[in-house]
DNA sequence: ATAGAGTCTGTAGGTACTACAGGATCAAGA
DNA sequence: TCTTGATCCTGTAGTACCTACAGACTCTAT
C-alpha cells in the first residue's frame, strides 16, 4: 500500500492521451531538456504535475506554429526566467514568422516553376519528355 | 607514368565545382545508389563520366525542385528503363506539385495564426504577454 | 494467481545531408 | 629528387525531430 498520489499526477500514457502527444516523444522532450524529469512513483514510473502538463501544451502548440526546438528552448528560458517581457516574446515571434514568410515565398516560386515545366510536357504516351530535360537544364 | 586518360573524366573535387553541390553529397547519393559506381583510377580515385554529370545535375535540379530522394529514384527508374513517357512523368510531377501546393497552404494558415496572436501583443516592456498565454491553450 | 495493459531502459531507424579523422595520392616548385 | 600542400580515400558521427522496437518490470482487474 501506497500513500495516496495526488489526483493532478499523471503517468506518461494519461499525459500522452490528454496531450494528443505520442509516447515517446515526450520522453524525448525529457531527453533533451525541454521537459523537466519529473516526480516518480517508488517503483519508478514518471508522475507528470498539471505545471509539466502546461508545459507540454506549450511546447506542443509551438510546434504546431513551427517553431523550431531551439526556438521553443528560448521562449521556455524566458518564461522561465520569469522576467521576460512582452516584447521579447513578440520579437521572437516576429523572426520566425519572417521565417515562414520566407518559405511561403519559396514554396511559391517552387510552385511556378513546376507548374511552367509541367505545362509544357503533352502528357502523352510519347517517350522523351520536356520535363526530363529541364531537369538535366541547359549545361552539356 | 599513366595512360592518358579521357579529358571529359573529372574527379570529385572538379564535378563538385562544376555542378555547385557539396563534395561530401557526391559519395552520399553513391551510397544510396541514386548515382552509380564510378570508374575509377589505378589508384582509387574516382572518375566520373559525362552521363555522370548529366545524372548528377538531373537529381541536384530535382531537389532544387523540392522532389524528395525517393522521387527522384522513381524518375530514374523511369529515365533508366529507357520506356518512359511523357504521361508517366507528367503524373509524378503532379503529384509532387499537389504536396507543395499543401504545403504552401498549410504554411499560410500558420502565417495567418502566427500574425493573430503577434498582434494581440502590445510589444511592451510589460511583463506578461498574450502570446505566452496563446500559447499555453486553453484547457487548464 | 494470472493475464494483459502499461511502463521502464537503451538503442535503432528515418530524411537528407554534412563534417571530421587519419591516411594515401597527386601535382608543382625548389 | 624531395617536399609541400591540395586533393582524394574510407569509415563514422553529427544535425533536427522524432518514432518504434526489444526485453524486462509493474500495475490492475478478474
Amino acid at each position: 500500500m501506497s500513500f495516496t498520489l495526488a489526483r493532478d499526477h499523471v503517468k506518461r500514457g494519461e499525459l500522452a492521451r490528454r496531450s494528443g502527444c505520442n509516447l515517446e516523444t515526450i520522453r524525448y522532450y525529457e531527453g533533451i531538456k525541454l521537459l523537466p524529469e519529473p516526480a516518480r512513483t517508488e517503483s519508478g514510473h514518471r508522475l507528470y504535475s498539471i505545471d509539466d502538463q502546461r508545459r507540454l501544451r506549450f511546447i506542443l502548440r509551438s510546434r504546431e506554429l513551427g517553431f523550431s526546438i531551439d526556438e521553443i528552448r528560448s521562449l521556455l528560458s524566458m518564461v522561465d526566467s520569469g522576467a521576460y517581457t512582452c516584447g521579447e516574446i513578440h520579437a521572437l515571434t516576429q523572426e520566425h514568422l519572417t521565417l515562414v514568410s520566407q518559405k511561403i515565398k519559396d514554396l511559391k516560386k517552387l510552385e511556378r516553376t513546376l507548374k511552367n515545366i509541367s505545362s509544357e510536357c503533352a502528357n502523352s504516351d510519347a517517350p522523351d519528355c520536356p520535363i526530363v530535360e529541364a531537369l538535366v537544364g541547359d549545361a552539356g
